[in-house]
RNA sequence: GGCCCCAUCGUCUAGCCUGGCCUAGGACACCGGGUUUUCAUCCCGGCAACUGGGGUUCAAAUCCCCAUGGGGUCACCA
């Protein structure tokens, strides 16, 4: 019988879930899933200077937030000391191993490389070959007692019949050394699939100086998880057809190795706003509002004073003129707040002509005579004094919309009226007929 | 530098395994045009790629070799 597909995401806890990792996570994770399988979490602290709590809890929020559930764990490396030790005794009375002696780091345990040729069928580069003649022998056990990556690594994922090793490129040189222990240790070798790295918009490896690298800081700006996992998910696979928007089922069922890359891809932060905003479009607007609120919060703004009624109508305008969850209170600000900020190149264009001064307080007039503020109610009268002045109707609503608004773009001039209120609207329009003309 | 991996539009990719259906398809971006009260959306149209060189073959983006380029890795870090 072959036995159950079981696979683990390692993070190590030395700082936030990068974008890179989480695509591991997330491949694994599919993988698991398509297969029926058993995903694990296992966290790798042996580095006790580097390795935090804080860290650690970063990563599994993070994976908590991107819907990555694993079935088993987290494990802690930290917490399995004897296992691995068992391992190393092992090996030192086999003869596989010896001690190390190190002046300043103290005694460690290195394993002893064998000459000859190790070779491995890679799922996704199939065949890679190393001769051992160019790997050194390496620690397995540091001074201070911990197991090395490449020993604790190996050790749990035979330990927890790991079946596919999914991991990035970068650990291909690893592999000859791990599939070595493997040997000695008299696990099985599992398979192993070494999907290419996400490089940054310049082709150089992912870093701080690309911008947003962590989960945490895309789910801070405003990105929506199925964004960040559709998103990353074809970012080196690809279901076969044209289809660019997939559910979480849909990946799952069609998910497969074989359709991984082999080419490293470079991460489109463009792309990405594009289908974010796709996402947020396509939300109900009950739930974009549920999101909303914390941006707005954030932004200093009062949640309390403010309807789900009133919100809901203003999401409604906005939903799709945003890429990220906070474009919203940078795009609506002065339905927040009465500090209005002008943008004066804007002013100068829409203010700054022959006939705007009558125009304004002829429609400050005509406003302020209308009893509901309806977006019926505006059309009918805005309309009306538009064709009066002999223009056309956008003469009329831009230097409306600068009034009250203070920029050159919103939603629709009625609704956004309709919204506002008739006070707020006659007191801008009033401000800024005194102010500017 | 040694070793390893990789190579299709600016970017993500389909096609490559099982050569011919490829005058290389889709998407983002970009450039036009349309809708419209602005922006956004939406709808049309356009630009744009098989890294180079050798082979193999009737036929190569697809197979092989070399060159070039890019990336990774060479820790008592993972």
């Amino acid at each position: 019988m072959e036995s159950k597909v079981t696979v683990r995401f390692p993070p190590s806890p030395t700082g936030f879930l990068h974008i890179g990792g989480a695509r591991t996570a997330l491949y694994n994770w599919l993988f698991a899933r398509h297969h029926d399988g058993k995903f694990i979490l296992r966290i790798e602290d042996t580095d006790q200077l580097r390795s935090s709590e804080e860290a650690t809890q970063t990563i599994l929020d993070s994976l908590t937030w991107l819907g990555l559930d694993w079935d088993e764990g987290p494990y802690y490396q930290s917490n399995r000391l004897n296992i691995y030790q068992e391992y190393v005794d092992k090996l030192l009375k086999e003869g596989k191993a010896s001690y190390v002696d190190d002046p300043e780091k103290g005694r460690a345990v290195s394993f002893k490389i064998k000459e000859g040729t190790i070779d491995f069928d890679d799922l996704i580069h199939g065949n890679i070959s190393f001769d051992t003649s160019l790997i050194k022998d390496f620690v397995i056990q540091k001074a201070d007692g911990f197991p090395s990556y490449n020993f604790a690594c190996v050790v749990d994922d035979g330990v927890m019949e790991i079946t596919h090793v999914i991991r990035g490129d970068d650990h291909i040189s690893n592999t000859p050394r791990q599939i070595a222990l493997y040997k000695a240790l008299g696990f099985d070798i599992p398979k192993f699939a070494h999907i290419p790295m996400i490089l940054g918009e310049d082709g150089t490896r992912l870093s701080k100086r690309h911008g947003a690298t962590s989960v945490t800081e895309y789910h801070e700006r405003g990105y929506l998880p199925e964004t960040i996992i559709n998103f990353i998910a074809l970012l080196g696979w690809s279901p076969g057809d044209d289809q660019e928007f997939l559910t979480r089922q849909e990946m799952i069922e069609k998910f497969s190795l074989k359709r991984v890359n082999k080419t490293s891809a470079r991460f489109d932060n463009v792309k990405l706003d594009w289908m974010n905003g796709k996402y947020i479009m396509d939300m109900p607007t009950k739930s974009l509002i549920e999101k909303l609120y914390p941006y707005i919060e954030k932004a200093g703004f009062d949640t309390e004073s403010i309807s789900d009624e009133w919100l809901y109508k203003l999401a409604e305008l906005y939903k799709e003129r945003l890429k990220t969850l906070s474009d919203f209170v940078t795009q609506t600000s002065p339905f927040f707040s009465d500090k209005v900020v002008y943008d004066s190149v804007t002013v100068e264009k829409f203010f700054k002509k022959d006939g705007v001064s009558s125009l304004l307080r002829d429609a400050y007039k005509r406003l302020s005579e209308i009893e509901s503020f309806s977006v019926e109610e505006l059309e009918t009268c805005l309309r009306a004094i538009a064709t009066e002045h002999g223009i056309g109707f956008g003469k009329l609503a831009q230097p409306i919309r600068v009034a009250v608004i203070g920029k050159g773009a919103s939603a629709g001039i009625f609704e956004t009226l309709e919204l506002l209120g008739k006070e707020k609207t006659l007191k801008r329009l009033g401000h800024a007929i005194n102010t500017f003309l």
